[in-house]
DNA sequence: CTTTTTTACGCAAACGATTTCGTTTTGAGT
DNA sequence: ACTCAAAACGAAATCGTTTGCGTAAAAAAG
C-alpha cells in the first residue's frame, strides 16, 4: 500500500507544458504568461498539488526541519519546552522532529546520527544523564551541524546555550528551607556528569555556607539515570534516612526525583513536612494537588524552548558563520507550598 | 551555516571509482571484487559515511517514517502511547514524526497535509475534540495514505482502529461508584463529537440503568475542548453543583477533566470523597500521590501505541491491499483508591 | 522590410542513491 | 585460434523540483 501524490510532471503532462513552465508558473515567475499561470494554478489547486518536500530537500540541501533530542517526552519540563520550540518553528516555517534518548548514551548518539544524516537543518539538544563524554556531540558540531544546547548542557564552548540560573535556583530553594527552620538539609541531584547537577549542588552548598550550616558530603546523593529508574532514588533515600543524623529536609533536583521522593515517603509513612521537608525542581502542573501541596522550583520550560529554537533558526538563516555565542539565562520561579512548611500545616 | 555530509560521489572520486561501484560495494554486491569492497568500506567507515535518507526517500518513494498526530504530547496518555509507537517503529526501522493538533481542527488538518505531502509513509491519528467532520481525514485516506485510528477514532469504516472498550471502562467506573454507595452520579465527558465520549456516556448510563438509578441529562456535561481549557470544566462543575440535587459523585472522562475537577473542588473547599466522590480516566503516574489518592480508569496507552504502530507498519509492508480491517480492543484497568470511597477515609 | 528586443516557453543539469543495461578484460573450453 | 562466459566495473536513467541557458515566435524599433 502506498500513497501517490500528484507531481509537477503530472501537471505538465495534463496541460501539455514542460515541468519548468509549471514550476515557474507556480512560483509566479515573470516569464510565464498570465493565462498559462492561471491554468496551472487552477489545475494544481483542483488536484491538491503540494510540492514534494523530499525532492526540495534534496535539491536545496535543507529540509526546513529541526531535530530535538530530549531524555523523554513524558516529562513535563520537556513537553512544555517542545511546545515552546514548536511555537517558534511553526512561525518560521520549520517543522520539528522529536527524538528521545531515554537517558541512554547509545540512544542519544543514534538519534544524533540519524538526524545528522541530512534530514534536519539543525538540532536542539538536552543531553542525557548518561552522557559523561561529549565527543560524539562535539564531533558532529565541529563538522558543521548547527546545534543549540538547552537545559542539560554540553561541556564545551563555542555553542549557544539556554539554561536557567541553576545555582541561583538551588540556592533559593535551599534558602527557603533554611528560613522555614530546617537544620539538616540533604540534596538529591541527577547524574554527576551533568552541568545542571554540579550547578544545583553548588547553589545548595552556597546557601548552607551562607547560613552557617555544615556541608556534609553524605547528605548529597547523585542519581545515575536522572530519576528514570525508581530504584535508584529509593536506594538514595535509604542511605540518607539510615544515617545517624537523618536529614530533616530534602532538595530534590529533578521532576522524577521529586515525585519519587514523595512516593518513598508515602510508602515508608514518613510525614511531609513534619518529619521531612521537601522542595523539588518540577514542572508538573498538578503539584498543587499533591499531599501535601508541593513547594517547587519551576523552570520556564516554554520560554526556554522558544529561546533555544529562536537561536537555532537565527543561526540557520544567518549568512556568515557565528562567532559570538550566547548564554541565555532565564529566571526560575520559587513556589512556596506546604511540603516545605515545618511548623504549622 | 550548513552541515555538509559525505556522499557516495565523494567516495567514488577519492577512490577513482564510479558511484555505481561504490554503491554496490557498500551493499555487498557479488559483482564487486573483494579488494574493491574492502577499500570502499574502509574509506566509508573512516569518513563516517551515511546514506542520505532524503535521496533514498526520493528514489524509493518511501521515507521509512510514520507520522503521529495527537492533541498534545503534554498528556500522559499520549506520551505513553508515543513511547509504545516508537518501540515498534524503531524495531522495524521506521522513525516517528510527532505533530500536535492542540484540539483544533485547523491544526489537525495542516498537520495531516504536511505529513501527507510524502514525508511519511503512514499516519497514526487520534482526532482532536474539535473534529466534528471527518472529511479531510477520509479524503486523504481514500487517496491512499495508510492510516490507523487510535483512541479518539474517526467515524468511518474501512480503517484499522485501536481503542479501549470505552463502554465497559465507563460502566465499571460507574458501577464502582454505585457499589461504594453513591446515589447521584454525574458524568463529565469530552466533546460530544468524539466516539470515546458517546461510548463512555453509554457505559455510564448502562450502569445507572442496571442498578436502577435515574438517568438525568443535566447530570451529563460535555467539554468542547476536551479539557484543554480549564474554564470549560469549571463552568460545567458550576452547573452541576448549582442544581437543586447536587451530584454526590463524578465520573470524569479524561485526564485533564479529572485533574481540573480536583482543582475545582480544592478551590471550592469541596471534600473528596466526603462531599463528592470521584473517579476519573487518567494515565498520570502520580495519581497515587494526590489528595485524596485518585481512583482511576487507566488506559493501556503503551500497548495501544504498540498495537496501532504494528498495524500501520504491517499495512505499509503488505504487498496487496488490505480488505479486512481490525478493531483492536485493549482492556482498561480500574484502580480503586480513596477518592471514590464514600464511607470511611 | 529588416533588425533588435521582448515574451514565453523548453531543454538539461543538479541534488544523492540505486539499478538496469551495457562494456571491457580475462580465462576457460573446444 | 576462436568462441563464450564469467568477473568487475561504468554510463545513464530515475525519483521531483529548481534554474541557467537556449530559442522560437511575436512585437517593437530602425
Amino acid at each position: 500500500m502506498r500513497f501517490e501524490a500528484i507531481t509537477i510532471k503530472d501537471i505538465a503532462k495534463a496541460l501539455g507544458l514542460s515541468t519548468s513552465t509549471v514550476s515557474r508558473a507556480l512560483r509566479d515567475s515573470y516569464e510565464i504568461s498570465p493565462e498559462t499561470k492561471q491554468k496551472v494554478i487552477a489545475y494544481a489547486k483542483e488536484n491538491n498539488y503540494r510540492p514534494n518536500p523530499i525532492a526540495l530537500s534534496l535539491k536545496e540541501k535543507r529540509s526546513s526541519s529541526i531535530g530535538v533530542i530530549v531524555s523523554e517526552i513524558a516529562n513535563s519540563f520537556f513537553s512544555q519546552a517542545i511546545n515552546g520550540i514548536e511555537s517558534i518553528a511553526n512561525e518560521k516555517g520549520y517543522n520539528v522532529i522529536i527524538a528521545q534518548s531515554k537517558e541512554e548514551l547509545e540512544r542519544e548518539d543514534s538519534a544524533l546520527q540519524y538526524l545528522a544524516s541530512r534530514s534536519v537543518d539543525g538540532i536542539l539538544l538536552s543531553v542525557s544523564s548518561r552522557t559523561s563524554n561529549f565527543d560524539h556531540i562535539k564531533k558532529l558540531y565541529d563538522r558543521g551541524m548547527p546545534m543549540v544546547s538547552f537545559d542539560c548542557l554540553v561541556d564545551f564552548e563555542g555553542i549557544h546555550k539556554v539554561m536557567v540560573d541553576n545555582i541561583k535556583a538551588a540556592y533559593e530553594g535551599t534558602e527557603h528551607l533554611i528560613n522555614k527552620g530546617f537544620k539538616n538539609i540533604a540534596c538529591i541531584a541527577s547524574s554527576s556528569f551533568l552541568s545542571i547537577t554540579t550547578e544545583r549542588v553548588k547553589g545548595y552548598t552556597a546557601a548552607l555556607h551562607k547560613y552557617n550550616q555544615p556541608i556534609q558530603t553524605n547528605n548529597i546523593e547523585y542519581i545515575p539515570h536522572g530519576g528514570l529508574i525508581q530504584e535508584e532514588i529509593y536506594e538514595a533515600m535509604d542511605r540518607l534516612m539510615n544515617q545517624k543524623e537523618k536529614p530533616d529536609a530534602i532538595l530534590a533536583c529533578s521532576d522524577r526525583i521529586t515525585t519519587n521522593v514523595m512516593r518513598y515517603c508515602q510508602n515508608k509513612k514518613i510525614n511531609i513536612p513534619k518529619q521531612l521537608g521537601l522542595i523539588g525542581f518540577s514542572n508538573l502542573d498538578l503539584t498543587d494537588l499533591l499531599t501535601p501541596s508541593l513547594s517547587v522550583v519551576r523552570q520556564p520550560a516554554y520560554e526556554m524552548g522558544r529561546a533555544a529554537a529562536d537561536l537555532l533558526i537565527k543561526m540557520l538563516e544567518s549568512k556568515r558563520a557565528i562567532t559570538e555565542f550566547e548564554n541565555v539565562v532565564i529566571p526560575s520561579t520559587l513556589i512556596e507550598r506546604d511540603s516545605s512548611m515545618q511548623i504549622k500545616l
